[in-house]
DNA sequence: GTAAATGATGAAACGCGTTTCATGTCAAAC
DNA sequence: GTTTGACATGAAACGCGTTTCATCATTTAC
């Protein structure tokens, strides 16, 4: 039930207000000195007596003055803002991400726009077009549907960062090596004796999509094994959808015998099915998950572990760095219960 | 490890291009109009010629012209731009009142600037400061440290929206009553037969914090129940945080037969960690946590469901809203194995 | 046929700092 | 005693739209 209550009425006390907004030039006159003087007080920016610069200082603090710092932004062509866009807020894998972006984003005098996309694809051209408008310094993109061409033309607009890895551009990336990582698991289990290994992804595009599902391509001809294409599932991302991977499992005449999951939330969802459905673990299925959540730890899912507040700093300090680089981290295996 | 490559130098770059963005005035020019008519055009505003707009609209196509939006933010005294206060982006909860909040701001063309602050008052100050320097249309402080009394002084500059009930003020809220809620789940407890009953906490200030604890005091007053200060456990944010409240009270001479839990991940904890230590729940232990999280429903935690997105919805209509609103969300407990 | 309403359009003011440039002062340098 | 460099300061240009106001052209109304 909500109860509602309305008290009062905010517009009459803005009408107001404006007319009582002190800005730089009525300090001047406060102050007997130029509005250059003001600002370079404002901006403590040398060469102003001491004299003037308390005259300014006290003229500031008798009128409760604030810089309108939209006009600080046009002048400047700044505005100390880093656009990020990513597709959901409530995944730990970028609730995490953005952490470890907000960090530094505060430690550096920067903040942060989000702009949520769900993967919709205006969106993003939308963060890219605030790019271009100077409403934000740089932007990092930590998953985008968009074309990768449509971005490099908003590229000379300010830096614009990469999460996956791009080749050949002048794009800035911060980045875990997908495929090798993935090769890296796939052969892992394939040492434990798997021969029918299966895979969940969140999306079927996207970069790092693509680089698993090209890691598996070569793993099963490496190995010479069967390509079963059930044994991809995607739409993968939540703990809920764990239930669905094994139904969709349960219902193969020749299953696999062990997953690669898109995130530890997912295999923890797994799990738990699995438990429901006392599927054993990792006998009657092997899991390996992603990014080494808490809950991978407190479940004992064997899971590669992907340093993503690490990722996140990087990313931010690309995103004001003007140079261009491209930043590989390293992923690890951390084996637990579930191979 | 760590590869880094430079690939380029992208400051050259960018003072070239100052130089060629257009801006009204040229198009001005270009079009053989005023620059009156021409923001006529950007902004659809009636008393155009069709055949002047065409003209814009040409001069607009030809030379790729791209707003200023700092001017537009500037002149309007407007951004279009609501900030969102909150501790942490990495919390369940926080990253689904964000969501919820995020879903209505792209939906009313908003975009939102995240203040993440730790709990640490003087980044919550910051937040108020960009209101009044008007970088913020409005703000929404969906957790806070800081003194109500400061956050009333900057109520001149914008909305301001809380997520606690607030007496008596000119603030608008979103939030569910947590003394209500939580003595609602201690008489649940109470009906079966529970006499020893603890709670955790994330913190032991805030609002909330405070109503759970009244609610608590007010409970065994009731009841005439012992009151043991070792019960009330605090520092509880993480699903890792489960093993210690456990451990606490495993020390505890007379320990609890129930728990109230500061969130689903919480409980999601404590249960893992229960069945590694063997202790059964509910027999044992028994469980209510907060959220109604997919983890609550998967390991089947008794929990009070708080409608998080909805309130993210809320909180974000009223913080573009003119009038000032309570809104109180209710609070459902849901009954599942735990208790 | 004339008054009134409506449509169109541009000049100029406004929002508010930052920064460059020209000018002036004063002390150290030779 | 004059040159030079460092220190100080203000006027004005600049960044760029939005909006008001005045003016003029058409319609519509009666």
């Amino acid at each position: 039930m909500i109860i509602l209550m309305i008290r009062n009425d905010y517009s009459k006390t803005t009408t107001l207000k404006v007319k009582f907004m002190t800005n730089i030039k009525d300090l001047a006159k406060m102050a007997n000195v130029s509005v250059s003087t003001v600002s370079r007080v404002l901006n403590n920016h040398p060469y102003v007596k001491e004299e003037k610069r308390l005259a300014v200082l006290e003229a500031i603090k008798k009128c409760n003055y604030q810089q309108n710092i939209n006009a600080v932004h046009l002048s400047k062509g700044k505005t100390q803002l880093v656009g990020v866009v990513l597709p959901f807020t409530d995944l730990p894998y970028f609730g995490q991400l953005l952490k470890g972006i907000a960090n530094q984003a505060l430690e550096h005098n920067y903040k942060l726009i989000i702009f949520q996309t769900n993967y919709i694809e205006s969106r993003e051209l939308e963060a890219l077009q605030m790019l271009k408008q100077k409403q934000i310094d740089s932007l990092i993109i930590c998953s985008r549907t968009c074309n990768l061409a449509l971005i490099q033309e908003y590229l000379s607009y300010g830096p614009i960062v990469l999460c996956e890895k791009v080749e050949d551009t002048h794009l800035a990336a911060t980045f875990v090596n997908h495929y090798q990582t993935f090769m890296k698991a796939l052969d892992y289990l394939y040492e434990k004796g798997h021969r029918r290994i299966g895979y969940t992804l969140g999306r079927k595009t996207g970069t790092n999509s693509h680089e698993r599902q090209s890691a598996y391509a070569d793993f099963i001809k490496k190995y010479q094994l069967p390509n079963n294409p059930d044994y991809i599932i995607t739409g993968c991302y939540h703990l809920e959808d764990g239930a669905q991977v094994v139904q969709s499992i349960q219902a193969m005449s020749d299953p696999p015998s062990a997953l690669l999951v898109t995130s530890d939330q997912v295999a923890a969802g797994i799990v738990a099915y699995c438990q429901n459905q006392q599927i054993a673990i990792p006998d009657e299925l092997a899991l390996i998950g992603f990014d080494n959540q808490p809950i991978a730890k407190m479940l004992g899912i064997t899971t590669i572990e992907i340093p993503i507040e690490e990722i996140g700093k990087s990313l931010f300090l690309q995103a004001i760095n003007e140079e261009i680089s491209s930043i590989e981290m390293e992923a690890k295996l951390i084996e637990r219960g579930t191979v």
